[in-house]
DNA sequence: GTTAACGCGGATAACTGATATCCGCGATTA
DNA sequence: TAATCGCGGATATCAGTTATCCGCGTTAAC
């Protein structure tokens, strides 16, 4: 089990719009983390499409958050990456092999996919506890209170 | 993300164990699940190395669980399984770019894994809560009280 | 009006891990 | 001695992740 590396790169990116001023294209995001411009922009896209952020094309586009930072979970980006599958797929194999289960029983999810889908609600619900300001407030804290300011400094050059 | 199909196989095939009299064969609890014999075969030596079942070799061989299904949680299946990684890995993308997190900072994890980490502990905490009794008991009442005496019977014979 | 910077989607490729099978080996018992 | 079993290694296949590139349309600056 492994969560795709993209997931990183976006909530990093989503602290960085949070505390950004205009748009910021795909290209600054990539450079400000050292990562691959390209995937990253795929990734970006998604962020798009799951309506987190908003992008504008053109001469001076980029991508800025639809909402203020405390209004986005990481659970938005987590899903909004790794799409809203759970992770532990149940196949039914009650029903197969020579004492199958009753299509009666099966009418409700079996015991092990109800644990295994519990705990995957308590990761859900602790993501969703959250937010990308949050997250922001934890990295000025760590980084010093000036790293935004720097940040938005860089950003504007 | 995704979790692997063996965590589905390696839970049903403990929760049969748990309620069987002697060492049950691969063949026989792949027959049972309708499953892959070859391949299960392959994850219940991965339970064996977890020191959760332990296995004998020779004419009756075959599979025992090690402790009572009370004693063996769903997350020491997993685990088993799975391996004990986490499933967000950070990269430290903080120390790239323009302006990398001094190394002073990086001594803590950086506030998004710990947050994913938090996650995922809360996932494993609640994977801790279920042992495999627990499930044995449930199978019990979604398919009928006489489910493990039929299931006892076939794999005597 | 042209040019340059930008986002978007599709095609493609490399790499990794999951899935699955087969084999020979040693152990055990009928 | 033969049949049944677990074990580990080698191997093949397939799906998903990671990553790049291209052409297209959009927008602002010159």
């Amino acid at each position: 089990m492994k969560l795709s590396g993209g997931v990183e790169w976006a909530v990093h990116c989503c602290v960085v719009l949070s505390q950004a001023e205009g748009p910021v294209p795909a290209q600054r995001l990539a450079e400000f983390h050292g990562i691959s411009r390209t995937y990253l922009a795929k990734h970006l896209q998604q962020l798009s499409r799951a309506g987190l952020v908003s992008s504008t094309e053109g001469r001076v586009g980029g991508y800025a958050l639809t909402r203020p930072g405390g209004e986005i979970t990481l659970l938005d980006v987590v899903l909004a990456i790794e799409g809203r599958e759970q992770a532990f797929r149940c196949t039914e194999i009650r029903q197969n092999g020579p004492l199958p289960a009753s299509p009666q029983a099966c009418k409700k999810a079996c015991g092990v996919a109800r644990a295994m889908h519990a705990a995957e609600q308590a990761w859900r619900e602790s993501l969703k506890g959250v937010t990308i300001a949050d997250l922001a407030v934890s990295v000025e804290q760590d980084a010093g209170p000036d790293t935004f300011v720097r940040v938005r400094e860089w950003l504007g050059t």
